[in-house]
DNA sequence: GTTTATGCAAAACCTTTGCATTTTG
DNA sequence: CAAAATGCAAAGGTTTTGCATAAAC
């Protein structure tokens, strides 16, 4: 779960050097965070990130992690898991399917591919545990934002 | 988007088929809310379900919609999209990489495989937009799970 | 007639925001 | 020192829950 430590330094130093071009303030708060987002493999949310990290800066808020995290991810250093602030959506389709993603509006279509169904399973994963199915998730920008996009 | 006429009357006569079976009541409130996840893919959420089986029952309430779907995923009726029910987690990892996914616990595992980054994108989904990543997202037990479940 | 589901209202929860104070460059 | 970030407290939005009433089997 944890991650390398050359791997680490590496994500560290493209931190600093993407705040730096952003000309964004190197904060404690905003080293410690990041540097708790960069060390592990377990995809924390946001209370977690908060906990850990107040054990190193105990006066730390809760919202400055939220919006630490946002500014994060606006800035290309981390990602979001999930489909990112959007509500919980329902899908009556329990076909084998797969979905693409629209990053600018959020629309999802399904698709079928039986080539997508029957991917194998990487070595590595099969010790991870027991795979049941797959689903790819195709991201991209929809026809109706491409015409929109154009226009800007 | 709309659903064609012969997989809706498929899933309608399922949906009747699995409330039976699970000995759970047939309300005039669940058909209609399963009516209108089942007709459209549009993956609405909760929120445009309400509204919209409000035209036909204007007094039902939006958390009998919020339970009944919740109901619905715990028959395997519908899915959810997205990481269901769970916070937003963040990833410090910007290389290209691929999740396994326990369907038990949620936890979320990474890997890596060009194989799955180079998947070639399906001529259907052309059509849709421009694509510029794909996700391949493998869903199981993992190994810990596995362990618990065997002890059941 | 019992059992189960609904509607209402209120709570719980996660996330965001306005503003005074503090910190950074 | 000016500009930006933090912490606090409060608000916003979605989702869940307890309980009396109503509906289904």
């Amino acid at each position: 779960m944890g991650v390398d430590r050359e791997e680490i330094r590496l994500r560290m130093s493209r931190f600093e050097e993407v705040l730096r071009r952003a000309g964004v303030k190197r904060t404690h708060q905003r080293m410690e965070i990041f540097r708790e987002v960069a060390r592990t493999g377990e995809h924390p949310d946001a209370q977690t990130v908060f906990r850990r990290v107040a054990r190193r800066i105990p006066s730390i808020s809760l919202d400055t992690v939220y919006r630490t995290l946002r500014l994060f991810q606006d800035l290309g250093l981390i990602t979001a898991l999930g489909t990112n602030h959007e509500r919980i959506r329902f899908d009556a389709n329990m076909n084998d399917h797969h979905h693409f993603v629209c990053t600018r509006c959020g629309k999802t279509l399904d698709f079928h591919s039986r080539e997508f169904d029957e991917l194998s399973v990487p070595e590595e994963v099969r010790d991870f545990g027991r795979v049941e199915r797959n689903h790819v998730e195709l991201r991209g920008v929809c026809a109706k934002c491409l015409i929109k996009e154009a226009k800007e």
